[in-house]
DNA sequence: TTAGTCATGTAATCGGTTACATGATTTT
DNA sequence: AAAATCATGTAACCGATTACATGACTAA
């Protein structure tokens, strides 16, 4: 149940619609969680419901009105509350690893294309990444003093960035593994 | 829908019961696929209808019988026409950083003994896939032959061992900026 | 004029988790 | 005697995705 959390975190950071929490979850939020629209919207109207949020119209001119979600105080509650509950370490689900090791019933080099597509898709999110870091966090070789809020979404930003690092490195040792898979193994043997 | 086609490529490198391949959840595929008992049979019974797999029940002296599912033609197929489709590259959920980013409106430092369990929790599961690796496919050291099977089983275990290899550094990285938060940062002012 | 952004929603379906349930056998 | 393992399932619920829908404004 970490959307609502998630949620709760990002209001507290700045209060917004449920559009531009959506947005959020796209970037800054988006490296650790995703949710689409339709389900923001479903779970703001729940927790409106439930008493964690605020919500006021605001008028905007040249664009729809837009609801306003804050966080109420029983909302802060239930965010404290949560950070001293355990939650389980979590696994991951990674769907290209269940083709990697399919590709053994197949043709392992039909895979070649489809693992550099992915390995393109997390080469963007780093410099994505790393473009934000340089911006709201400054270059590692300028730092800039920071607020609690600020180093902990630094570190969390660092998370990020050492997974796309990871997999772009795995995803490099898959390729090398695929092309050699190409070639009968016949080097080395007597 | 990945979890039909782990299930087709667990099935495929080797047939067995709903419970085995529960077992084999946790597991080797559980390292990039998670599921439990419950979902599992649930789908292998909509396989089974769908004719994706073969059933036969076997009898046991000293335990319940057990339906050992195996893939049909048509379950082949299905991988195989999966293998060509593109798969869409996935963010993490990662429900510890949400933590980590709400802890800004806690208190930071309850959140240490949290994150030293989970960084012990990773820690385990890395032991156990080095152990399996060397028992699996040789120390780095002493290599073996492998076919085209073993040689994709072991790049994805290389990237389970990568994945848990960076979130144990992250996690090291994030209980030294919850230590450091603990002080106030004074050092370097004029 | 077409595409894109801002803004919010409904409906249907599916995938996944949690809790509950049974029962025999084997190991400590 | 108790706990663990093998083996399979039902029911309820929740979380998440996909498709569909509307409508105004803005920029290329």
């Amino acid at each position: 149940m970490a959307l609502e959390h998630a949620i709760l975190v990002s209001l507290l950071e700045k209060p917004g619609s449920g559009y531009e929490l959506a947005r959020r979850f796209e970037r800054s939020i988006g490296y650790f969680w995703t949710a689409t629209h339709q389900q923001i919207y479903r779970v703001l109207r729940r927790m409106e419901a439930d008493g964690l949020l605020d919500v006021h119209e605001v008028a905007q001119r040249g664009r729809p009105d837009k609801k306003e979600y804050s966080v109420a105080p029983p909302g802060r509650a239930a965010l404290a509350a949560w950070l001293h509950e355990p939650v389980q370490p979590e696994s991951i689900r990674h769907e290209l690893a269940v083709k990697i090791r399919g590709a053994a019933f197949g043709d392992p080099s039909a895979l070649i294309a489809e693992v550099e597509r992915h390995r393109e898709a997390h080469d963007d999110r780093l410099r994505r990444y790393l473009a934000g870091e340089a911006r709201d966090f400054g270059a590692p070789d300028v730092p800039r003093s920071l607020d609690v809020g600020q180093e902990l979404q630094h570190v969390v930003l660092r998370g990020g960035i050492a997974f796309e690092r990871m997999t772009i490195a795995w995803l490099d040792d898959v390729l090398d593994t695929l092309h050699r898979l190409r070639v009968p193994p016949s080097v080395g043997r007597p």
